[in-house]
DNA sequence: TGACTATTGAG
DNA sequence: TCAATAGTC
């Protein structure tokens, strides 16, 4: 029997369920379909960078397959329609868990089912499904810490090898990959992100491994610092199902169990793993989590939306070194390190009074890491609509944060080079600088770095003042959250 | 996975 | 005068 595995956020061959039970029937058509957002009406499509990074993440599966049927269009007809081209029997794929493919994937299986094809969904991109992880009372978990200690205990099922027997079926269908026109317009936009990543299953197990050998000592400690390396940048790998957690929860394992002295830098690092799961897990459970506060008291805090200060944001151009730092880093990159990602957000919210949704949609766009979940999740965590526990609203010090997590500067100066001959104890707040300071680095605060586009104490002020809202309309309500 | 302010105590 | 700490939102 021919089966038909599409591939969708599983861009991978080890690990992969659908593809591992399809090949032990027989023959596969492996496929892709890329979506129109303007034919299925999904109102979150695929950013600018991630289709950069796909092009190429495909580009590897197909070679690594030797054959990829590449199609674009609605789904709901071309799956159905290939089906029934190649004469398959059966169509698996790997679950997603985000509310426009949910309902997708769930009118697809009917109808080919209709069609009397086996059909079959399989999990590849979670540890634990949501309907696995419920707290005492049979609900979801609200709270990360409890969702942590619920599960970093449970024995996690080992990762599917390759397929030992792989027949692909010939299959004149589809497009070129060029077809379906995935590099940006703007070809000076990822110049040079060929170096940055290696985008594939390949290049995700190499990074990997370099991580744990390299990376992964004092990950604790320094992965909150930007710069530093000890990160692991696995995210895009990992957005596009290019390698699994399953796959990295053996690998950190293994690397504690020989390296016990790493112990405390691996459960660290297998919690930000399961932070990717509290996300999808309560977007699963919330699906509008992309578009509505999931606090829905938060839809009594006056956001403004300012064009202006907006834009400043997006091209690294608030007079903050650290948020400007990270804008860029984002825009040259696709990539931003987590810490900072943090403070431009909360910059964004709370001292530009902007809706936690302008950021979402410009780093969906931007990021070659952009994931619907993680996205919105750590959006609405930084807006205080969202998973958190703090009890006070948050709002943080792009000057203390600097100095905290840069403390020598090296991380701004590399993106703010204008900056780069300030002493260090000025390189956060330039704005405080002494005259002479400025002008011994060559800098005039308003010509070649902008002075800062808003107070830090009005800012806050006016955050704390629209917070009263969200209190006062919290208070008037049975239940929130 | 904060920040601000008041207070304390060493120098 | 200022680092360290506690209390608060």
């Amino acid at each position: 029997m021919t089966t038909l595995v599409w591939f969708r956020q599983d861009l991978r061959v080890a690990d992969n369920p659908a593809l591992f039970e399809a090949a032990k029937l027989g023959p596969v058509v492996p496929v892709f379909v890329y979506e129109d957002a303007s034919e299925t009406g999904n109102v979150h499509p695929l950013g600018g960078a991630s289709q950069w990074w796909l092009h190429h993440s495909l580009e590897a599966l197909e070679k690594t397959l030797g054959s990829l049927v590449l199609l674009r269009g609605d789904a709901r007809h071309v799956i159905p329609d290939l089906a029934r081209t190649v004469g398959a029997g059966a169509v698996f794929w790997n679950r997603c868990y985000d509310g426009h493919a949910i309902e997708r994937d769930t009118q697809i299986k009917s109808d080919l089912r209709d069609m009397e094809l086996e059909v079959k969904s399989f999990n590849s991109a979670l540890l634990f499904e949501p309907w696995e992880v419920r707290t005492k009372n049979g609900g979801p978990f609200k709270v990360y810490s409890p969702f942590w200690n619920a599960v970093k205990d449970r024995d996690i099922d080992p990762p599917l090898p390759a397929p030992e027997k792989l027949r692909i079926k010939d299959c004149s269908e589809g497009q070129t990959l060029a077809d379906l026109k995935l590099l940006p317009e703007n070809p000076d936009w990822a110049q040079g992100w060929n170096e940055l990543w290696s985008v594939g299953e390949k290049g995700a197990q190499q990074r990997l491994h370099e991580f744990l050998k390299n990376d992964l000592e004092d990950y604790k400690t320094l992965r909150d610092r930007p710069d530093c390396p000890n990160v692991s940048r696995l995210s895009p790998h990992l957005h596009f199902g290019e390698i699994s957690s399953r796959q990295i929860w053996r690998q950190v394992q293994d690397e504690m169990a020989a390296t016990p002295e790493v112990s405390k830098d691996g459960w660290k690092f297998l919690s930000e793993i399961v932070w990717r799961e509290f996300s999808h897990h309560i977007l699963y459970e919330f699906p509008e989590l992309p578009w509505r506060n999931w606090r829905s008291s938060f839809d009594a805090y006056p956001w403004s939306a300012n064009e202006t200060y907006l834009t400043a944001w997006q091209k690294g151009q608030t007079g903050y070194p650290i948020v400007d730092a990270g804008m860029r880093e984002l825009w040259q990159t696709g990539y931003m390190h987590n810490r900072v990602r943090m403070i431009v957000a909360s910059f964004l919210i709370k001292h530009l009074g902007i809706s936690w949704k302008e950021g979402e949609a410009w780093f969906r766009d931007t990021l070659v890491d952009a994931d619907l979940a993680n996205n919105s999740a750590s959006w609405q965590w930084v807006a205080g609509s969202g998973a958190d526990a703090a009890p006070f609203f948050r709002i943080f010090n792009p000057m203390i944060q600097g100095a905290k997590f840069d403390p020598n500067g090296d991380y701004v100066r590399k993106w703010v080079p204008e900056l780069k001959d300030l002493e260090t104890k000025y390189l956060h707040a330039p704005f405080d600088a002494p005259a002479e300071k400025l002008e011994a680095a060559a800098i005039d605060l308003g010509r070649t770095y902008p002075s800062p586009i808003v107070d830090h104490a009005t800012a806050r002020k006016d955050a704390l003042d629209g917070y009263e809202a969200v209190k006062a309309a919290s208070n008037t309500r049975q239940s929130d959250g």
